[in-house]
RNA sequence: GCCGGAGUGGCGGAAUCGGCAGACGCACAGGUUUCAAAAACCUGCGCCCUCACGGGCGUGCGGGUUCAAGUCCCGCCUCCGGCACCA
């Protein structure tokens, strides 16, 4: 006859509360302004970036950096804070108008059945969004305001049409942005792209290059992600400078360089085979072979581009250019201009002065293609005959070295100078000749905002026949017409153009008019979504400037790295222009940024390295063996993929262990910041963790009570347990603050193993304590535990539990003695006592290594060994 | 090629400021309990020598600084991420 038991149960405990904290909305966050919001507190804003719902549900990717700021939002709201930690979704993207085409569901379906699984996922979590403050970027109520913020980048000239040639991607049927294609194929399906003239909307975040470089230094985000944005930014400092075409009176070929002070050596030029002076200059005998490259470098693709990087191409156009620094008829300054394929159109002026001595393209180009190398440079490293090489130009060099007496014109000599006072002394000259300026080059391109596709905002843009006209905003937001069909059909342009009734509009003299077809890009939304959640429900602004005041900046951003130069820099451009705009106070949205790393799985391969799907893959004694052929099998770790069969459902974690199971385990496997592999068999430790916490209070039987019969009056606190439970909150808030989640949860099952061995001493304001600990890591069992345990009011509202700094200490310290550095005893000392004290307790501890042997120096470090130098 | 980050037991990882390497968990082994098993609880668990006491070795590799190095310096190797002819 089985008894009732009282098992830790999480299928009936979580339940529970989640349903208690919906419904007295206990993670509401209130504004200034608002009834019961507290001028006193200080705030805090943890955000992370919102997902985009896809049809596959919730990864075990997403509530890692979920649970993080989960926990660091719980323990703030401890530490008596106002926090913002909100959820919603970035709705609007490709897959679901894929899905679209292959299944005739309409996008708007689909989305809202996915969002719909992800918030349930998420609920039952347990997370502590105010989900009061939901938003959805496919909602019209959410992108009236995405158009209006457009509007106002248009308003100060930070939007235009643009026919320049853009990614052009003809599996996604859409044009890409340059951070959507990688290496020729699209970021998404990895489908070759192509670069081709369209009618685009474009932003121009080139404005704001330098801003976005040099605020970046006062985040608080990783250095390596900082690189990342200042190298996707690239800039370059140099000169312009600018050189006639012998025969083409007028004609004058502007080139960018970094190294001006170089021009002494410049002994050629390059033209980016599409540049627009090409066809002027080239000559009869060379046209053909200009033209004929020129077809071969438009037909390669980017990939094939790169792919051959190293081996230099290139045509002679015939033309000869002359360097600035030498009179028109002196023939020094002669030299001839080539086209190639190392040289970009998109970058600087696509033009180039060539310095084989100091450029290590150039030297290639000009060893391979004969082209002469002056020497320029007159080092003196004390490698003398690396020195004589580069004097002689026999070997290039881009070192700062002083350059040799023959850069000279007669008017100008930089001889003997170095890089800096060179570079100075050569750009005043050209700027009094008025042949070059100064200039900064950045490698960051304007934005490319439009897209050919249906499932996205559309643009608050009418075309008259006067022009662009925009739409008022009263009769915002512009609302996609509903279509069956959302088949790119062949063409370029967007499926919209079939929604002729919608397309067919009247301006605002009444004339007729067309809508945009094209819409925004995914990046649209999510560019701002941080300001909405200050003020989600506000249908007259897009955000108060009180509430984003209050709120701004986020105070922590948790998110995958995928998102280092797309997402963020959008973010922060836009933040920037509604700054300029006088309608946000903060210049920098996320003033602390994380990064968590991949969640892996593992995978067994054989001797082949190939994968083999975990259905094949059967366990025997301690190896892994291919179930069919038997072959042992190398275990790896891997990403997770359905073809493999190693992903893991976050809903089986829940439904076998638990929310707080899953959410404890996922901060247990390592630092947030790492790449780490899943592993099956490391979830039940935790699970036994939360299993041996709920036993220190609650009895195996119903008939002995909900609680043990000791905790339920007050009692003394046992000063042993007292002092570890200490040690244990010290340690645990150090941790979250420190984002090192996995060493907090260590000390917690440190603790509860320590009291699971004295579970009766225990005392019920210790256990409270304990659950206020546990709480924003397990808060349905915490709560639960507090419950049963009679704590005041709701654990979510209990304040953090103080810390007695006195109990950190002990009286008495373990101190390691060692003899030469190597550790030969241990001695019990008075915790700070003098050295002589620790000195002379170490010296008997390790008399016989002592014996015989003089000790010549004695080195203390207080309460943590004493060490020997003997001789 | 350039710029980041990492490499520690059978596995995931800890060591926060140069001070006892291996916390905590997993796996494994032994034990208690049980008719039995599971669960739970207790003990052990880097490698080598030793019955033991004890000793030697040990944080990717090779050097160095220091009383003391996983941690600092120099030179390599491997893996992961980013950039990649950007003048």
């Amino acid at each position: 006859m089985a008894e009732p038991k009282q098992t830790y149960d999480p299928a009936t405990i979580e339940p529970k509360w989640q349903r208690f904290w919906a419904e007295r909305e206990v993670f509401r966050a209130k504004n200034p302004g608002e009834p019961g919001f507290d001028p006193k507190q200080p705030k805090f804003y943890a955000l992370d970036m919102f997902p985009y719902p896809s049809a596959a549900g919730l990864h075990v990717g997403h509530p890692e950096g979920y649970t993080a700021t989960d926990i660091v939002s719980r323990w703030k709201r401890a530490k008596g804070c106002n926090v913002l930690h909100p959820m919603g979704w970035d709705a609007f993207g490709l897959p679901a108008e894929q899905y679209a085409i292959q299944t005739n569901t309409h996008p708007a379906t689909t989305t809202a059945a996915n969002v719909a699984t992800f918030k349930r996922q998420l609920q039952r979590l347990g997370f502590s969004y105010d989900w009061s403050r939901e938003i959805s970027t496919a909602d019209p109520k959410y992108f009236k305001w995405t158009q209006w913020i457009w509007k106002q980048l248009h308003a100060r000239g930070l939007a235009y049409e643009s026919n320049a040639p853009v990614w052009w991607c003809e599996a996604l049927g859409t044009v890409l942005a340059n951070d959507e294609v990688i290496n020729g194929k699209s970021e998404r399906g990895d489908h070759p792209c192509e670069r081709r003239p369209l009618r685009q909307w474009v932003l121009k975040i080139t404005d704001y290059a330098e801003r976005l470089i040099a605020d970046l230094d006062g985040l608080d985000w990783s250095e390596s992600l900082k690189t990342m944005q200042r190298e996707w930014i690239g800039k370059s400092e140099g000169a312009e400078i600018d050189f006639d075409v012998h025969g083409h009176a007028g004609t004058k070929i502007r080139v960018f360089t970094t190294r001006p002070d170089t021009l002494f050596g410049a002994s050629f030029m390059v033209l980016s085979p599409e540049h627009p002076l090409v066809a002027k200059i080239t000559t009869e005998a060379q046209r053909a072979a200009v033209e004929a490259y020129q077809r071969n470098a438009a037909a390669k693709s980017e990939l094939e581009r790169t792919d051959l990087a190293k081996d230099k191409s290139g045509v002679w156009t015939g033309a000869h250019a002359h360097n600035p620094l030498f009179a028109a008829d002196d023939p020094k300054g002669r030299i001839p201009v080539w086209i190639a394929d190392y040289v970009i159109v998109t970058y600087g002026t696509g033009a180039i002065m060539a310095v084989p001595a100091g450029d290590e393209r150039d030297f290639a180009f000009a060893q391979k293609f004969h082209l002469p190398i002056p020497g320029i440079f007159a080092p003196a490293t004390g490698d003398a005959q690396r020195d004589a090489r580069v004097a002689a130009g026999e070997e290039c060099c881009s070192d700062d070295v002083p350059f040799a007496a023959h850069n000279t014109n007669g008017a100008l000599s930089i001889a003997g100078l170095g890089m800096a006072a060179a570079k100075r002394k050569v750009i005043d000259w050209l700027v009094a000749q008025g042949r070059g300026q100064a200039k900064v080059t950045y490698k960051l391109r304007d934005w490319l905002f439009s897209r050919q596709r249906y499932w996205g905002e559309p643009f608050p843009v009418l075309h008259t026949q006067d022009g662009v006209e925009l739409v008022p905003d009263a009769q915002l937001p512009v609302t996609l017409p509903h279509m069956d069909d959302f088949k790119p059909g062949g063409v370029p342009e967007s499926p919209l153009i079939r929604a002729r009734d919608w397309v067919a509009t009247k301006d605002q003299k009444g004339r007729p008019a067309q809508r945009e077809i094209n819409t925004m890009p995914g990046a649209a939304g999510s560019s701002w979504y941080f300001l909405r959640f200050c003020d989600p429900r506000n249908e007259r602004e897009f955000c108060a400037k009180a509430a984003s005041d209050y709120w701004l900046p986020v105070d922590l951003y948790v998110g995958g790295t995928e998102h280092a130069v797309g997402h963020l820099l959008y973010s922060r451009f836009w933040t920037k222009v509604l700054h300029d705009q006088g309608l946000v106070r903060e210049k920098e949205p996320f003033r602390k940024l994380y990064n968590q790393g991949m969640i892996q799985a593992f995978a067994y391969e054989d001797a082949r390295g190939a994968i083999v799907a975990m259905k094949d893959v059967k366990e025997q004694g301690d190896d892994v063996v291919h179930a069919a052929t038997g072959e042992k099998l190398k275990q790896i770790v891997t990403k997770m993929s359905k073809r493999y069969g190693n992903v893991v459902n976050p809903d089986d974690v829940v439904v076998e262990y638990g929310a707080d199971t899953l959410r404890l385990y996922e901060m247990y496997m390592g630092p947030l910041a790492d790449s780490k592999p899943w592993n099956p068999k490391d979830v039940p430790g935790v699970f036994r963790f939360l299993q041996r916490s709920w036993r220190l209070a609650v009895p195996e039987f119903h008939e002995h009570g909900a609680i043990h019969a000791w905790l339920a009056n007050d009692r003394p606190d046992d000063p042993a347990l007292e002092k570890a439970l200490h040690r244990t909150i010290h340690k645990v808030d150090g941790d979250i603050e420190r984002l090192a989640f996995n060493t907090a949860i260590a000390a917690m099952i440190v603790f509860v193993n320590d009291a699971t061995k004295a579970v009766d001493k225990l005392s019920r304001s210790q256990l409270l304590r304990f659950a206020q600990l546990l709480q924003p890591f397990a808060p349905h069992l915490a709560e639960e535990l507090w419950e049963r345990l009679g704590g005041q009011g709701l654990l979510t509202h209990a304040p953090w539990p103080a810390v007695d700094a006195a109990l950190l200490v002990d009286d008495e310290v373990e101190i390691a003695v060692q003899v030469l550095g190597k550790v030969r005893g241990r001695a019990m000392v008075p915790n700070k006592c003098a050295n002589d004290v620790a000195i002379a307790a170490a010296r008997s501890a390790v008399a016989s290594h002592l014996e015989g042997k003089t000790v010549v120096k004695e080195i203390v470090v207080p309460g943590k060994l004493v060490n020997f130098v003997v001789k």
